[in-house]
Order: C-alpha cells, then sequence, then structure tokens
DNA sequence: CTGAAAGCGCTAACAG
DNA sequence: CTGTTAGCGCTTTCAG
C-alpha cells in the first residue's frame, strides 16, 4: 500500500527551499542571489550550489511587490508584422540588454480602443517606463499614462503634443521635404498611393499633409490618389500603379506612402517598360533594407527608426548624456536618400 | 503660507483608496473590479465610479502574488526581424485574445545562452505558459523548462525530443519533399544557397538534411553551395547567386534556405535573361507574402506559420478539441507551392 | 557578515 | 450580497 507524496510533487520552489537545503537564513539566500551586500565565499557557494542543485527559480512577482520594483519596460505598438517596428525594437533591446531592464511587447492593431487595452494592462504591472508609438491616443489613455509616474516615451512621430518625452521624426515635415525634392527635380503631375486612411495611421496622414502644403507652395496640387489595405504590399503597390497609371496617364510621379508598395510600384513600371526617372519617378518612405536588393533603387526617406528605438530606451534607463530627466523631445531629421527613382535636379 | 502635501503625491493608488471613496470594503471592491461574485448593482456602480474617477489601475503584481494565477503566456522566438515569427506571433495573438492570456515575446538572437537567459526571465514571472522555438536548447534550459510545471509549447519543429507539447512542420521532411520534386521535374545539377550555418538555425540544417538526403537516394548530390550572414536578404540572395552562377555555370537548379534570398536570386536571373524554368530552376522555403509581388511566383514550401501560432496558443490555453491535455505532437504538412520556378513534371 | 520581523497590495476562504 | 482574516514569496529594515 502506496502512501500519497505528502506534498504537491510539483509546487514551485521558493527561498525557503533553498534555506532549508542548504542551511543559510533565506535572508543570505536572498543576498547572494541578488548579489547583494557582502556574503562570505563560502556561505555564497554554498547557497549556489544548493539553488543550481534543486533548480530554483526566483518568483519575481513577489520580489517586485516586496522591492516595489519592476524591471519591465513595456513597448506599445501597432504592428509587428510591417517592418518598421521590429527595428525599433532592436534599437530599443540593444540599449535595454546591459541595463538590467526588459522589454514587453503589446501590439495595438492601429486601434485606439485596443491601444487602450494594451497600455492598462502594461501599467498593472507596474513597469519602469513606458513606450508608446504615436502621440494620439485615447483620451483615458492619455489620463493614465500622464498618473502612471513612470517616464512615458512616445516615438515615430514630433508633431503633437507629448505627455512626457518624445523620440522621432516629423512626419509633416518629411513629407514637406519630398515633396519639395521633387518638385525641384522638376515633376509636375504628382500623385500619391497609400493605405486606406480609416486605418488609423496618423504619421502617413501627417506625411500626406506636409506633402500637400509644400505642393501646395510650388502652386501643385496631388493630381490623383490611390489607396488600397490589407494583403501583400508589393502585390498592392503593382495593382494600385497600374490603376492609378491607366486612370491618369499623364502622371509624372508617384509618392508612396511606405516603401514596400513603392517597391511593387516600381517592379510594376520597370516590367512596363517605363523610363524611370525620365519619364516618371517614383518615391517611398522608410528606408527599408530591402530596397538594397530592387533592380533598381527606390528613392525614400529614412525614418532613423533604429536611433529613435535607442534614445527611448536611453531615457526610460535614465542613459542620457544630456543628464535631462523627463519631458525631453528629441527630434530626428528624415534623410532623403534619392536612389535611381528621381531625375538629378 | 501653503502646507506640502501630506502624502507622497505620486504614490500609485491601491484598492484601499477605492476603497475609502466609495466607503466599500477592500474585498467588495476586488470582486467588483474582477467581475467576479455577486455584487448589488449599486455597489457595483459607485464603486466603478470611484475607480474610474480616481484613475485606479489594479497592481497586477499583488493580485498575482495573492492569487498564485499569472495571465502572461510566454514566447520565446529567435528573432523578429525576419517576417516568420511575427507571422507566428499573430497566430498567437488571434487565439489568446479571448482567453483573458497575454503574450509576452522575448528574444534570444539565435543564441542559446541568451535563450537560456530569457526563458529564466520569463519563468520567474511564472506564466501560465511558455512557447518555445524550436527543440533545441541547452541543457540548463531543458532542466529548467521540464521543472517548471507549467505548458510548454516547442514550435515550428517537430524533429527531435519535444519537452511536452510541440508544434509545427518537420524540415527534414520540408527539405526531402522539395529534393523530390525537383528530381522529378527533371534537374539534376542541384546548389543550395542558405545562411551561414554557424547561426544556430538548426531547422535550416535540418531542411538541408532531408534535402540531401533525398538527392542521394536519387543518386545526387549537391553540386554547390553559397553561404551569406547579416545585411540586406534580398540583397545578398542576387549576390550570392551570381558568385554561384559563376563558379558553377552548368548548375540547373537553385534551392534557397529562405523565400527572401530566393527572390533576390530570381530578380537577378531574370535581369541576366535566363531561361527561368526551362535552364535553370529555384525556390525557396517560407510561403513569404512578398512572393506575391514578384515578377514571377518563386517556388516555396509553406511551413503554416499562422496555424501553428494559432495550435500553441491552444495548447496553452487548454482550447484544444482533443481533449489531451499535456505532451501533445501536432504535425503539419509542408505544402509545396510550386509557382512559376520549377518545370512542370 | 548574518538573521528576525514586518510588510508590499491583493485575493482565498470563511463567516455573517 | 458583504466583510474579516490570513497569507502569497520575497525584500526592507533593523539588530546583532
Amino acid at each position: 500500500m502506496t502512501r500519497p507524496p505528502l506534498q504537491d510533487p510539483h509546487r514551485t520552489l521558493t527561498l525557503r527551499d533553498v534555506s532549508e537545503a542548504s542551511g543559510v537564513s533565506e535572508m543570505t539566500v536572498s543576498r547572494v542571489l541578488r548579489n547583494r551586500g557582502d556574503v562570505s565565499e563560502t556561505t555564497r557557494e554554498r547557497v549556489l550550489d544548493a539553488a543550481r542543485r534543486l533548480g530554483y527559480v526566483p518568483n519575481k512577482i513577489a520580489g517586485a511587490l516586496a522591492s516595489q520594483r519592476v524591471n519591465l519596460v513595456g513597448v506599445v505598438i501597432p504592428s509587428l508584422s510591417n517592418m518598421v517596428f521590429p527595428e525599433v525594437m532592436t534599437g530599443i533591446s540593444e540599449t535595454l540588454e546591459d541595463t538590467g531592464l526588459q522589454p514587453v511587447v503589446g501590439v495595438s492593431n492601429y486601434q485606439a480602443e485596443r491601444e487602450e487595452q494594451v497600455i492598462y494592462e502594461m501599467l498593472s504591472w507596474r513597469p519602469s517606463g513606458l513606450i508608446v508609438a504615436g502621440l494620439e491616443h485615447s483620451e483615458a489613455a492619455q489620463a493614465m499614462l500622464a498618473q502612471a509616474g513612470i517616464p512615458i516615451v512616445e516615438i515615430m512621430d514630433i508633431d503633437g503634443t507629448p505627455i512626457d518625452s518624445a523620440v522621432g521624426i516629423s512626419h509633416r515635415r518629411a513629407g514637406r521635404k519630398m515633396a519639395e525634392a521633387i518638385v525641384a527635380a522638376g515633376y509636375r503631375r504628382i500623385a500619391f498611393l497609400g493605405t486606406h486612411m480609416p486605418t488609423n495611421d496618423h504619421r502617413a496622414q501627417k506625411r500626406l499633409e506636409g506633402f500637400e502644403e509644400a505642393l501646395a507652395k510650388a502652386g501643385l496640387a496631388v493630381a490623383d490618389r490611390e489607396y488600397y489595405s490589407g494583403g501583400s504590399a508589393l502585390a498592392k503597390g503593382r495593382e494600385m500603379t497600374e490603376t492609378l497609371l491607366r486612370r491618369s496617364p499623364d502622371v509624372d510621379f508617384l509618392y508612396y506612402s511606405n516603401d514596400m508598395i513603392g517597391a511593387g510600384g516600381l517592379l510594376w513600371c520597370l516590367e512596363q517598360g517605363l523610363d524611370v526617372p525620365g519619364k516618371i519617378g517614383l518615391a517611398g518612405f522608410n528606408g527599408v533594407e530591402l530596397l538594397e536588393g530592387l533592380p533598381r533603387r527606390l528613392a525614400t526617406m529614412d525614418a532613423c527608426r533604429l536611433e529613435t528605438g535607442r534614445t527611448a530606451a536611453e531615457i526610460i534607463a535614465g542613459k542620457r548624456a544630456s543628464g535631462v530627466i523627463g519631458g525631453e523631445i528629441v527630434e530626428f531629421e528624415p534623410k532623403l536618400e534619392p536612389g535611381d527613382t528621381i531625375r538629378k535636379a
């Protein structure tokens, strides 16, 4: 007759278990495991040994509650699948690596309501800081962020009023700058191709506003426009380009709201044997790596994603050389990369 | 003369604050906020009102410690920047959405040691489950996972022995299947182009093994090979293809370890005016969306990423129709998508 | 250098 | 339907 085990065989180990196994007080075990305070080499060894032998994994939940300290940094972005946010994440991870801080990602799918939930969820874990894409949030979200009592960094846009700190480029300015380059190169019948605007992509929206503003200054307006949503961006870029060019064959420039649809458009134009950039010019936005492998180099504008991620993380980690403590605004200058799809002026 | 505030103006709110503001006991406030147990409509309103007014955000750390329940699911993947893991994430997020569980991502950069750290870190938050890419882990990592006492799902590979559950395709089989299709189509001098193998990408390795095995069965061997690492995959695909074809001009098939370099190779071949798939065939791996926009459709093999993510999440969430509780192994069948770059047999 | 006591903010388990 | 009492597993603080 076998007896049932006296203890749940799978309760997870606690400090106490390590303490008993090593014959050292819980407190000292805790000190060893966190490298805090002085502990004699002998006890240290004994403790580490016991911990390893048992396979002890500390419970950060209890630790965080007791110490009121959480080594997590929340990152809230609209999407993971479009190549631009992963690069921001890379910058963030890099800088956080040697700070003991850990990024935790939440995705909002470009929905304000979803973003609000994600922010709420993250704040409820009391992170050391929060990085949020964009400056537009629901009222409730803004209130939560402002109340949170931790560093908040809004990234990838600085056209607006940040809650605390902000890092990124001015998309209005990026749009303006691109328009000026296009006009300077002598193009006059300029079309815009982008995502369906209801998508809540405020940055694309601002880019277009800046773009139109600069065109207006040159006495021009967007000659035609075409929107898409969903599907393979490269394929969509082709389709949109064909549709638009059939409708407005006299257009001499195509401004795409992102590089992926721009690349699709470029491939299509080249296949049609169109004279790029002679008869027709093209430009995208973002400076994605992909462009390097295309038959011709699409003009684009770098959004400084890596630097943005790095800087945001530095602000949270308190590593800014500036010594500024909060409410810092860092603007990067979007660089025009003319490539081979804009005529030389 | 103004008096200083009696309390830290920025300590974060607690249940007690809501309790006092609403005149309801902490316990009942807690119940309202979690929708647990019966509470009269009147008190409920009163509590919610106070909570909203104060801007109270519950402290999940304390909640988790008290309830021994954490609504987090750890996801450990090698990289975010290559298009394939984001899609797995999409599958995971989708299914987790209505379960109250939240994914937390950790990135290992294809380094076993880094992976071990990330797993340790995640386990220390006592998540409800863990999803880890691949079956190969450091010994320490394996031990931790086995000990964790939570559902562990290893994804994207089933060639090996899982710790608990596993979901994905057999890469060996995928490689074999592709080789068989290539041989059946009449190609004989077959080259392989892939990432530098030290990169620790076990799945690519297994694909190649299966590939060579099937070739051997047909009395063939890989005729030449070329490796790359880093940089724009599309651009690298071009370069590698050029290098390899200059060295071995008589090769009649190019098997790429991923679609991105395959796409680069395809673009290069088309530019050179090579007869694809007549004189030379090409194939990649992964079935990425990008391929849809290319001038010709690259042959590839779908890795069932979305389904894999979904299924892994279902297992963690306990939503499997099968009713199986743990140690479940789900194998998907990698589908060959012949596209336009393999001769019809 | 080491240990004992007192919580961190919440929820489980009871009692009304 | 509502309240009370004990902790959850750690770290802070203070004594040795």
